[in-house]
DNA sequence: TGGGTAATGTCGGTTAGGCGACAAAAGTGA
DNA sequence: TCACTTTTGTCGCCTAACCGACATTACCCA
């Protein structure tokens, strides 16, 4: 990240994004701790001093590339997602247990302590929704002495953390059948309808 | 094609494929004479200064990227294409055939009186296939004042032109049958084994 | 036929990517 | 522990890709 860089510029999305399917790809192979840098460029067709243009490191690269994931996956699935409604938060909370599954697939014993909560970025994307949801007429009343930025950081981390603890138990339940409990719990938290 | 590109460098290798990519993508949902630069330029996420950069137009990269399907296919389906076999022969005519009928797909009213022949491409790369096996000693001799050369060249254009005719034809026999007449009607040019 | 529109090629000036080399850090094994 | 190897970041020079603008050519339909 020597120099600041364009991303409108079309090279700039197009690394990037190299770079991230790239490192996807290796993650479904191998773990994460055995991937170098040197084998995300080769395979994203790129020097390994252009990643290193873009990214501090490969964590700095997860963060982005689960990031993007998320989006992608919320995109399809979720046509418009700035709309607020009971059930596109049920969705919303679903693809969230989905993608934290599947990040942490081969990747459970935490690497090097701080990587377990580098998935984190998805409470930040989800939280950013939430705002917008909270932010329209028809949403629910917070709490009294509540803010809506409080809110919707309570509900964020509530479903990421659940979402992290449940895709590292053993034996889990349906994610479908875990995110409709979740949902029903968090609107518990506004005045109802 | 102003200035002189260098082939080896990462870059143009990616930015052909690219192309060559965003341009079977185009093939595969319209017509040839439809497709613009800009269209393959913006799917291949390139410049189109750049496409006039490694291509003459779009016929020329219609060129390539046959060519470079064609060695694909090749690769995948005959592992060991250097060495001369009856069956590699027949094989062979078989994949010309089936190349053939696929670029000719959707681009039978001949688009401007040449570009019929523009899978030419395959005709070339087999002629140079050819040539290969026919230096080798367990291939049978030439007919007596015949150089290897001009057989090649009888060959290769003997089965492109088969499979341009066979591919034109409404309705057609199975690619296997007729590959396997082919090959028969080849093998008759030189001296039995 | 003629005029508007779209596509085609081409050209300099700017920016990002490729490359080799380097020191530093991390991992490995005797 | 100490050499040896691999990986990591970083730097400067060079090359290819981006961009906007332009003249040219093809196309369409009034």
């Amino acid at each position: 990240m020597a120099t600041q860089i364009n991303l409108g510029d079309p090279r700039v999305k197009r690394t990037r994004q190299l770079l991230q399917e790239a490192f996807i790809s290796l993650m479904m192979e191998g773990r994460f701790r055995d991937i170098t840098v040197q084998q995300i460029a080769d395979r994203a067709t790129v020097n390994r001093a252009t990643f290193y243009a873009h990214f501090e490191d490969k964590f700095d690269l997860l963060d982005s590339a689960i990031r993007e994931r998320f989006k992608q996956e919320l995109a399809a699935r979720m046509p418009n997602a700035s709309v607020w409604s009971k059930d596109h938060l049920r969705l919303l909370v679903t693809i969230i247990f989905e993608c934290v599954a599947m990040t942490n697939h081969e990747c459970k014993p935490s690497d090097r302590d701080f990587a377990p909560y580098r998935e984190r970025a998805i409470q930040e994307e989800t939280e950013a929704i939430l705002l917008g949801w909270m932010r329209q007429p028809n949403f629910p009343g917070s709490p009294e002495g509540v803010t809506t930025q409080t809110l919707a950081m309570v509900w964020s981390w509530a479903i990421f953390g659940a979402a992290t603890q449940w895709s590292r138990s053993e034996r889990r339940a349906e994610p479908e059948e875990l995110a409709r409990q979740v949902t029903l719990t968090l609107l518990r938290t506004v005045s109802a309808l």
